[in-house]
DNA sequence: TGACATATACGACAAACGTCGTATATTATC
DNA sequence: GATAATATACGACGTTTGTCGTATATGTCA
């Protein structure tokens, strides 16, 4: 098929990636077991994953210990920005304002999420000039 | 491997979906003719794709005349919030704030962005509370 | 009426994904 | 020291995705 040559995670990787930016360096075993609560999925199935993802550069793994520790290798912000400047090229044709009417009416953005979210243009404003 | 049972879009269908919803029904040839100028891509692969896409019922095919008519079997505004929403959950643990957070830093919205983002922002108050 | 252009149908293929089982090595525990 | 627990390595499989080539039907036109 070949078309992700790229760095790009799959759903399945960026799952891994939200485990380890929260929990820093972790085992295997404790990925899986915080993968566990989210779906029925085998110890080995994530220690594979775990490999394939060393090898594309999106963890880095100690294997000093018996246990090896991984810890994410790209950068949380930088992924989400990626991530997020994609969707807009892709279905809102580069308009950021389309994507955030998407994500208000997708998401109900809380009184203080959309207080958060006005502070955020501000800084934008004040960046931008 | 099996896990997009769900009438989910790929990445080449909704390059085609794009195209739909901006030009409305049109032939395999005219789908194709716009696909061309964005990539390298043959005739073939364009017809095939909108027949698999017809199979999951992402577009709609009238085959009463030789060259097939196809258009967009799913809404523009519903499948742009459906996407958002998918990727505010894997990455942003449901925020919208940081979705936007995101969306500013990776695609440097114009002025006339932000104030559109701005009047949207109003309408999601006014019609929340 | 041929020759050519153009349409659909569809089989096939390589790569990626997600998944798991099995083999094997290492550490604990009795 | 034998047994159980736990770790990594890795081959394999069923699907999906994106791609294309080939076969075949239908229209056009000199």
């Amino acid at each position: 098929m070949g078309r992700n040559d790229s760095g790009k995670a799959t759903d399945a990787e960026l799952q891994i990636l939200n485990v380890l930016w929260h929990s820093g360096p972790s085992t295997v075993r404790d990925v899986h077991d915080a993968l566990i609560k989210m779906r029925d999925i085998r110890y080995t199935t994530t220690l594979k994953t775990l490999q394939v993802m060393t090898k594309k550069g999106l963890v880095e793994r100690d294997s000093s210990s018996r246990a090896h520790i991984y810890e994410a290798g790209v950068d949380q912000a930088e992924t989400q920005r990626e991530l997020v400047g994609d969707l807009v090229d892709k279905v809102f044709n580069g308009s950021a304002a389309g994507l955030v009417a998407g994500a208000l009416s997708a998401k109900q953005a809380s009184p203080e999420e959309i207080a958060a979210i006005r502070r955020l243009l501000d800084e934008a404003e004040g960046g931008a000039q």
